[in-house]
DNA sequence: TTCCTTATGCCCCATAAGGGGTATCCCCAG
DNA sequence: CTGGGGATACCCCTTATGGGGCATAAGGAA
């Protein structure tokens, strides 16, 4: 892993679908000056053909992309370039197991939107200078997690990937139709999965399911 | 507003209905050098009578107590001794309207139990020097409000208290006829209630009512 | 006073959600 | 090669939820 401590500017890029976090980002990046902003991109399938090209120090990541997820998107772009530090940065915890693939996939940093400006700055340049900044309440999960000794259940991943899937649509407040629509599969397939994180929660609904996921 | 820059010790009082946290803040208070406890309270009824008697600097509330809740009780107090500081220690973070709600009742710290305890032993210090001491997500929430210009509904409180009592048990996944035995109501009032919610919030569902509520 | 909000209660009705079963298909581990 | 987990899909059923109306009592504001 490159370090780039004495560099003159920070090169960073951008992938975040949120229009309005978007342009607050770009702004906020372009007008710093120890930054270099080298491009914004929206969607994983942009931001893997392109990123490449621009070799940024650093990619700022939301992990809530449509159609490929940020940490796919991470995986594919660690294989084309090990050198890009990627830093998740996400609107809402999620379960613990989110955070574990994130850093599986190659990222080395993960903070929440709510963090706010400040100390994504410093995070940003924490990351540049080898370090691997996170939230204070992602960092307790890890702490956590590894604090259970052998995990309960003996499994690595209680949920599925796509059973994660469905509860991030579910905690969104989305019907199952809708559900169903956003991942292609009918209503009834999203119902089974749902009925599967329930079991596996043990929980009887969808607030007590987010609820528990997040903790 | 007096300021006790020079006083040797700050005198701290505790109302808090947990008694595990309550054990905790009262061996903390008592083992810290420059602190003197000068009482604990279990419920805000006995925190009225007996805090103005006792002439503490601060008081370190919980706004979760049984029967009057602690907004109630700041306000009370301050009525009796207006020289007490408040600080606001609470567990769950709530809409941003409580936190205004507890400002204008006289707090002038608020922060959030996950905190934990250095940050609390700061806030105190800091809320005694004449500061307002506030967790950063509590900061944001009121940094955001401010932002909206003029309040979107012209209304101060989008939420009435009973509203929110609902929404604070619906989040929790409650089913609405536990909500309804919670509050000593009827479902088909519960219900009522959370048709309300929904029209104020323009919002379909438990979930996206509890996501915009918080946000 | 009158009007409005809040809180309460009850009715009807359509749809969403939750719980159970069964069955393919694919892929990976034993 | 075989078994199991994961993902898909469809069926049945009951209950919970969301949306509408109507009504009353209390309390505050115009």
């Amino acid at each position: 892993m490159m370090i780039y401590l004495n560099d003159p500017l920070i090169r960073i890029g951008i992938v975040e679908s949120d229009p309005v976090y978007l342009q607050a980002l770009e702004s906020m990046f372009s007008l710093s000056p120890e930054f270099e902003l080298t491009g914004v991109w929206k969607d994983s399938g942009s931001a893997i053909r392109e990123i490449p090209g621009t070799s940024p120090h650093v990619v700022l990541i939301d992990i809530h992309l449509p159609a490929v997820n940020g940490i796919d998107c991470i995986r594919q772009l660690r294989k084309i370039d090990p050198d890009i530090q990627f830093l998740v940065f996400t609107g809402c915890e999620q379960g613990v197991e989110s955070v574990f693939d994130a850093f599986k996939a190659g990222a080395t940093g993960y903070i929440l939107k709510k963090d706010g400006a400040e100390s994504l700055l410093r995070s940003v340049k924490e990351l540049h200078a080898g370090g691997s900044p996170m939230s204070r309440s992602i960092a307790r999960k890890i702490v956590d997690s590894l604090g259970r000794p052998a995990t309960p259940g003996g499994k690595d991943h209680l949920l599925t990937k796509r059973e994660e899937e469905v509860l991030t649509l579910l905690s969104e407040g989305k019907m199952y139709k809708e559900v169903a629509i956003r991942l292609g599969i009918t209503m009834e397939t999203a119902k089974k999965h749902v009925k599967h994180i329930y079991n596996k929660l043990e929980v009887q609904n969808k607030m007590e399911a987010v609820n528990k996921w997040r903790s």
